[in-house]
RNA sequence: GGGAUCAUAGCUCAGCUGGGAGAGCAUCUGCCUUACAAGCAGAGGGUCAUAGGUUCGAGCCCUAUUGGUCCCACCA
């Protein structure tokens, strides 16, 4: 066995290493196997946009943790990996590299510049695996997929055609939201509402056969090129008269009617609006109402086309500015106020969308929401945290058709293909041969493709082999967890939920565990425009992959936003650095011995009350992770380690391994106990620390092959001792007695002194002996003396009183009559509120009649210990006045 | 306009079904005690945003208010 551990932990090596032996023995790999109990859960496949943020990282450490958890309570553990296409905005990306390489898109050609995009995506996937694999995430990598690959295409063809000829697909002329930009549509998901600083233009249209005019406000006096009406609330008295008249379009000299609307709303603005079906989704619905002529004015860059007369050509705000100013010189501005509105822009490149009417493809979505509605109100699916139940169903209920089509060219292109002749549409997979309507052989392919969320939608089954019925569906699916940001429920999660009831008829999982966003230390965003991102792999570098996950997951309630900083991952490395030394400390005492299982294990009461807390830990952090409060589990281990195993055990175990001389078998089951302690310590810690957990584990543990495949403990009676859990208790306390009076009284360390233990009850006196000479390192004494009486202590001993005990700390000439009083003092005054609090609770009957017995019980028995240590400290206090006199 | 969420120690945040306010960092005081100075032993520091209510008992539940963040929404 090998004791050269380094002081401090070194994560470098031991983490490239560890994931290589992981690797080889396929550790990470699942099989469909009907005897065991499949636990899976997908990656939510990063863009091959870039590399991976603290995001990323996050939401990564979460699925990790989750699934080395299960993987060790014996789940047949499956976690898919895999990327996303990501469609316009790796198409941006590409877009982009290429202008700078002075190449243009169009001129390339759209074979030339998929192929280039291939090559991106081959370049950012394998950075992503590298990133995914330093952070120790056990995926099985023999499965990963891409959104592009295959059989995801194979399963978006598939799911295309099911829906059209369902008719849940259809191709229609609708508004949609239009980037100027990206020259693309876009669903509603994609575009961002921001509040924007605007104008409202107050215009005045002349009405026709009169001197009269009507005045609207507009906060886009460009799109008034496409007006065909102008539209009344048909109760506004002001406006009675003029309905059914004709108002004249000024600038462009068109007639339009004036019509009545219950859409428009009396008291805000003039209380007339100016209707532009073609531009406007409000417009739109009036003008079907009220069968207006749409009149598109826009090209597909946003200039103004031909329909707008002379300022065709002209940029849409360029256009504003110059007729704003001709309805001025005309006298038809009747003023500009200014006036903040929400304006769309596109999530991804921020530009200005404008609402327009195209041809495109639409996912009719009534039907479909109705099965992901119910499944989270019959509890068939949760969110954890519960509250984005909400979230979810408002979206749902509210939902409207989702427009797949877009014109780009990385993506899946639509499967749908029109034939040359008569125009007839045909949905299939692959060319169609003859035309079903006209017989004619030659047709030609959509040229749209698909939303990037049409494929990903699918994920859950589509990297399982749907469309095929494979062993690994049936076995692996439905996935169990799904983990992911908040920020993307709406564009994925719950097109994933729809789509796995409409082609499997399944909840694609039972639960999504929802996390929030991790921000900078001062609470913004990590984004690229800010420079505030911090690369997870700069961070592993500097303090190890453990640290950086710990630190993800440390202090933080699930679905809350977290700020990062450097401070914090400092802790998280101390820790792992702690857990270090108390192995090397284990190790090098364990040497080539192995530890025999003791007759009795926790015998000796320090070892029964290091199991004892061991034991509930093993219950309390399984109880934690179930319920997914992954932070608190893993600062009840922390707690655990740092506090109770290293700072007391440890110091407890020191006495008994350094003097086998005195009692061996007492030294053999310190060790004993500090090799299971620390081995179950590792196994709950491993999911989140699995580098220097599986390190120190494979050191300690010759005779099993790895902690990660390793058994997750079980709470059970066999480490249960509470008679030497409340020793120990009793013990702390009077170390830290007697540690007080050292820091209070400023005595060094170097000045030991007998300590005197007096207690009255035979049973704890007998416990606490066993631990005397480990108290003797504890509290820095030449001897710990524990007797029933007061017999042979000097009456000038300082004194601390603990609960059934009194410690006597001999210091002779050290002692201060003046500062031992004020002690004595304090702890008086806070005995007497402690006191004082007890009895005002058992005074109150209502508390003695309605609260739960325990509750009374437990109150009485500690107002007893109370007085009883008033009590001692008064005696005292009365002794040394009356010495002083 | 609707909804969510937050407000707890100087900072960042925990606090699970209501039973005596916690951690990390920072500050201060002692310690290089043979696992660890990335450490050990201590200390100080909080009317748990405000006002009511329910309850024997409220940081936690209810109502209102104030302030911050976020999401959704067609007010031109």
């Amino acid at each position: 066995m090998s004791q050269n551990l380094e002081t401090t932990y070194n994560p470098k090596e031991i983490e490239a290493k560890l994931y290589e032996r992981w690797c080889e023995n396929k550790y990470f790999h699942a099989e469909a196997d009907k005897s065991r109990k499949p636990f899976t859960t997908v990656m939510p496949p990063p863009n091959i946009t870039g590399k991976l943020h603290m995001g990323h990282a996050l939401d990564n450490t979460l699925q990790d943790i989750l699934i080395r958890y299960k993987r060790m309570q014996g789940y047949n553990a499956l976690w898919v990996p895999g990327t996303d296409h990501a469609a316009i905005s790796t198409e941006v990306k590409v877009t982009n590299q290429l202008k700078e390489e002075g190449i243009d898109k169009k001129e390339l050609g759209r074979e030339k510049f998929l192929e280039r995009t291939w090559q991106w995506k081959e370049e950012y996937a394998g950075t992503i695996e590298g990133q995914l694999k330093k952070l120790g995430s056990s995926c099985d990598w023999d499965r990963e997929r891409f959104t592009m690959d295959e059989g995801c295409s194979e399963a978006v063809e598939e799911v295309f055609i099911k829906l059209y000829e369902e008719g849940y697909i259809y191709k229609g002329s609708r508004i949609i939201n239009w980037c100027p930009v990206c020259k693309t549509s876009l669903s509603d998901a994609e575009v961002e509402h921001e509040e924007q600083e605007g104008h409202f233009w107050h215009i005045k249209y002349p009405i026709k056969g009169t001197e009269e005019f009507l005045e609207i406000a507009t906060t886009r006096p460009e799109t008034m090129l496409g007006d065909t009406a102008i539209a009344v609330h048909p109760d506004d008295e002001r406006y009675k008269d003029i309905v059914g008249k004709t108002a004249i379009l000024p600038l462009v000299n068109r007639e339009i009617p004036i019509v009545a609307d219950y859409y428009v709303d009396k008291e805000f603005g003039t209380g007339a609006v100016k209707i532009t079906p073609a531009h406007d989704p409000n417009d739109f619905e009036v003008g079907k109402r009220h069968n207006l002529p749409e009149i598109n004015i826009m090209n597909d860059d946003a200039t103004i086309n031909e329909n707008g007369g002379k300022y065709a050509g002209m940029e849409r705000y360029e256009a504003r500015k110059l007729m704003v100013k001709e309805l001025e010189e005309q006298g038809l501005l009747v003023k500009v106020v200014p006036h903040s509105h929400n304006v769309g822009t596109h999530d991804r490149c921020k530009t200005t969308v404008e609402p327009l009417i195209k041809q495109q493809w639409f996912v009719r979505m009534e039907e479909l929401a109705k099965p992901a509605i119910e499944a989270v109100k019959n509890g068939d699916l949760k969110f954890v945290p519960e509250r984005f139940d909400k979230i979810y169903l408002h979206w749902l209920e509210n939902i409207r058709d989702w427009c797949i089509s877009r014109q780009i060219w990385w993506g899946h292109r639509i499967p749908a293909y029109y034939c040359d002749k008569c125009g007839e549409i045909v949905v299939a997979k692959g060319m169609p041969e003859t035309c079903p309507k006209c017989g004619h052989t030659h047709f030609t392919q959509d040229e749209d493709t698909l939303d990037t969320w049409f494929s990903s939608a699918l994920w859950p089954f589509s990297t399982l082999g749907w469309p095929k019925k494979t062993e690994d569906l049936e076995y692996f699916y439905p996935t169990d967890v799904l983990v992911t940001g908040y920020d993307i429920i709406f564009f994925w999660v719950i097109r994933m939920v729809f789509s796995g009831y409409a082609h499997t008829g399944k909840s694609p999982f039972h639960t999504v565990f929802i996390h929030g966003l991790v921000r900078d230390s001062l609470g913004r965003k990590m984004s690229k425009s800010l420079g505030n991102g911090i690369d997870p792999l700069e961070i592993i570098d500097k303090y190890g992959a453990d640290a950086l996950r710990m630190t993800l997951v440390t202090g933080n309630a699930p679905g809350n936003d977290m700020r990062f900083y450097q401070e914090r991952v400092e802790a998280s490395r101390n820790f792992a650095n702690k857990v270090w030394n108390a192995s090397r400390f284990i190790l090098m005492n364990l040497g080539d011995k192995e530890p025999k299982e003791p007759k009795e294990p926790g015998c000796h009461p320090a070892d029964g009350w290091i199991l004892s807390r061991c034991n509930t830990l093993v219950r309390d952090v399984t109880e934690n992770l179930d319920k997914f409060e992954l932070g608190i589990a893993l600062s009840k281990i922390y707690d655990f380690m740092w506090d109770e195993f290293c700072d007391w055990y440890i110091e407890l175990a020191k006495y008994r391994i350094y003097h086998t001389e005195d009692d061996a078998e007492s030294a053999n089951d310190a060790l004993w106990t500090l090799k299971e302690v620390l081995k179950t310590s590792l196994k709950l810690l491993h999911p989140y620390m699995p580098f220097v957990t599986e390190e120190i584990y494979s050191k300690l543990v010759l005779e099993e092959p790895s902690l990660m495949m390793s058994q997750w403990p079980e709470y059970g009676d066999k480490w249960s001792f509470p008679d030497a859990e409340n020793v120990v208790e009793h013990y702390k306390e009077i170390i830290r007695g007697v540690r007080n009076v050292r820091a209070e009284m400023n005595v060094p360390n170097s000045r030991k002194a007998t300590i005197y233990v007096v207690c009255e009850d035979k049973k704890l006196c007998e416990g606490l002996a066993f631990l005397s000479d480990s108290a003797k390192m504890m509290a820095a004494a030449n001897a710990f003396i524990i007797q029933q009486d007061k017999a042979g202590i000097a009456e000038d001993a300082v004194s601390v009183v603990v609960p059934d005990a009194l410690v006597y700390v001999p210091l002779e000439e050290l002692i201060d009559f003046e500062q031992e009083i004020e002690r004595l003092t304090k702890e008086e005054t806070r005995l007497g509120k402690e006191i004082a609090r007890a009895e005002g609770m058992l005074k109150n009957e209502k508390f003695v009649s309605k609260a739960p017995e325990t509750k009374v019980m437990e109150e009485r028995e500690k107002l007893e210990t109370y007085k009883q240590m008033m009590e001692q400290v008064q005696e005292r206090l009365d002794g040394i006045k009356k010495k002083q006199l």
